[in-house]
DNA sequence: TTTATGGCTGTCA
DNA sequence: ATGACAGCCATAA
């Protein structure tokens, strides 16, 4: 039997199933994977990936609809342009539109 | 141990 | 709209 997969692992996986052209927020995962209070952890999830995941990282935003500034500058525009390059369009204010992008989640094997 | 720092979020002024 | 604050909690030092 396979040990219960940890928080992160979690998300991982959520992420992972993110379609493209889609996005979600680190509410909306922490809630998905079970820890509604724990979106900070996502996004502590998120830095901790390396930089040759096959992870669609880019696709994780927050709750504004924006890409949340990091610790290194430079590393924002590389997401924002990779969601760009996937069709997605942000507006005059630099922000992305939840309404039209946010990803709602299949009920599938999942629970 | 304690303190500081985050790819966060909802609430309130 | 913007900004301060308080919860949240894993990591790092």
């Amino acid at each position: 039997m396979p040990a219960a997969p940890s928080f992160k692992d979690k998300i991982y996986r959520l992420v992972a199933r993110i379609p493209k052209g889609k996005i979600a927020t680190y509410g909306q995962l922490a809630r998905l994977a079970g820890g509604p209070t724990r979106a900070r952890e996502v996004g502590y999830a998120m830095a901790a990936l390396r930089p040759a995941t096959r992870l669609p990282w880019h696709r994780v935003i927050n709750s504004k609809g924006e890409v949340s500034r990091r610790r290194r500058p430079g590393a924002e525009l590389t997401q924002r342009m990779m969601l760009v390059k996937e069709g997605l369009v942000f507006n005059a204010r630099g922000r992305l539109s939840l309404e039209r992008y946010q990803w709602s989640p299949r009920r599938s094997g999942r629970r």
